[in-house]
DNA sequence: GCGTGCTGGTGTACGCCGTACACCTTCCGA
DNA sequence: TCGGAAGGTGTACGGCGTACACCAGCACGC
């Protein structure tokens, strides 16, 4: 009986385990991921898991390799900022299939060796492209979390609410937050198909980093060294 | 006695657990701020505590409307870049004086009427400089978490190692993070004062915040309506 | 063939956490 | 004087991460 169970699951690696945590929370969300959980689903104590990884810490770095590890490679042959373009939404695209992977990296205090290895890959491609050390050192800060595909949304995609809408309460928001109400009704107006935020987040996120990728082209250009004034 | 000590400590309100709070995170980190070892610190019992907020999350957003509070109103009398571009480093003077608040402004889920009013002036000042209500609407997602005065720096500062250093690990690095090694050598031979991450936080902050407002100022120049192509 | 030691899964237990719920004061207004 | 609200208490529950001792099975040198 024990030998039946024992030979009939395969055994446990770190790649099942991180696999394993990967599909457990892309299914049911990130704070229904505990070591306990995990564990249930792959049909073992929950302490069998920490011969695989050190502690709840190092499972979240390896769920985030993965996630990383589906960023595409560079694209060759073009300039420099339609190549790291496309690589940042190739980034954004595997942070979506993840959506829990951008509120996991927010809480990282180190980077592994994956992450290390895209950061420099990403360096290279500003370098590449023309800037300068320095150069290439501020506009790396400037990217931000952009360069692993997202923006930290203030206030993200609020819980699905059921409570009644009370008029009462849309007149006195627009009482109190004049410009708030002016942009909503706008982009309501605009686009009478949304019914979530409202907003087209890939339009945004394009938006924004195109602003700063053009900016940016702009003091490579100029040949920005220190501060300019 | 029980009299004795009900006189002597002030009655608990709303205001003063939201204080203590601030302070025990300011004092001793946001992961030390429990429920009980705030309520310990006020010389109460947990649960006297829900008697005055719904539960841990609305302290945490009572927690950060005193922060946002801390942020000074516009001033009146200049161009709008530099108006919002002083109220922006105005809310990081605040956000620095309480190191734990953008680590909790990004587990919101929705925004308080305290920071919707200081959403909504914010809005105001871009509309009062002569943005259009659609461009003014993406140069909020733009600004991002910048309005609030942070810009979530992948891997904030590290926890403080005593490890030695390795210098066999320092010449893998090398081979293997090249573009990573030759940054970080330029920045710690440059600035040689340096122990820390070797990156002037506030350098950084004011370089990115300055490219995206010149690139808005571009935009609103040219009378940008949607996509430009 | 047989100890021996390693790899990986198990069971129990500890100390935290947030908070539900029933209770008991204290005090104020009718 | 009495009723009830407001505010502090005590106990308890279910969850969490994980330390630690244990044990099954296997590989290997003798």
């Amino acid at each position: 009986m024990r030998q039946v169970d024992t030979l009939r699951r395969a055994p446990l690696t770190r790649d099942r385990v991180l696999r394993a945590a990967v599909d457990l929370a892309d299914g049911t969300g990130i704070d229904a991921l505990s070591m306990r959980n995990l564990a249930q689903t792959l049909g073992v104590v929950p302490m069998a898991l920490y011969k695989h990884v050190a502690n709840k810490e190092e499972l979240l770095d390896g769920m985030l390799d993965v996630v990383v590890g589906e960023i595409d490679p560079p694209v060759a042959g073009t300039d420099w900022q339609a190549a790291v373009r496309e690589r940042i939404l190739s980034a954004r695209r595997a942070l979506l299939r993840h959506p829990w992977a951008s509120r996991v990296l927010e809480t990282r205090t180190a980077a592994t060796p994956v992450v290390l290895q895209y950061m420099d890959s990403m360096i290279g491609m500003f370098r590449a492209g023309g800037f300068s050390v320095d150069l290439t050192h501020h506009v790396m800060h400037a990217m931000g979390s952009r360069i692993l595909g997202f923006s930290q949304e203030l206030f993200g995609t609020p819980p699905p609410s059921d409570a009644p809408i009370d008029p009462e309460l849309g007149r006195q928001m627009a009482e109190r937050y004049p410009y708030i109400t002016e942009i909503t009704t706008k982009v309501a107006h605009d686009d009478a198909s949304v019914v979530g935020s409202g907003c087209d987040d890939q339009f945004e996120f394009e938006f924004s980093l195109d602003l700063i990728l053009d900016g940016l082209e702009r003091l490579r250009a100029r040949g920005w060294t220190s501060r300019p004034d």
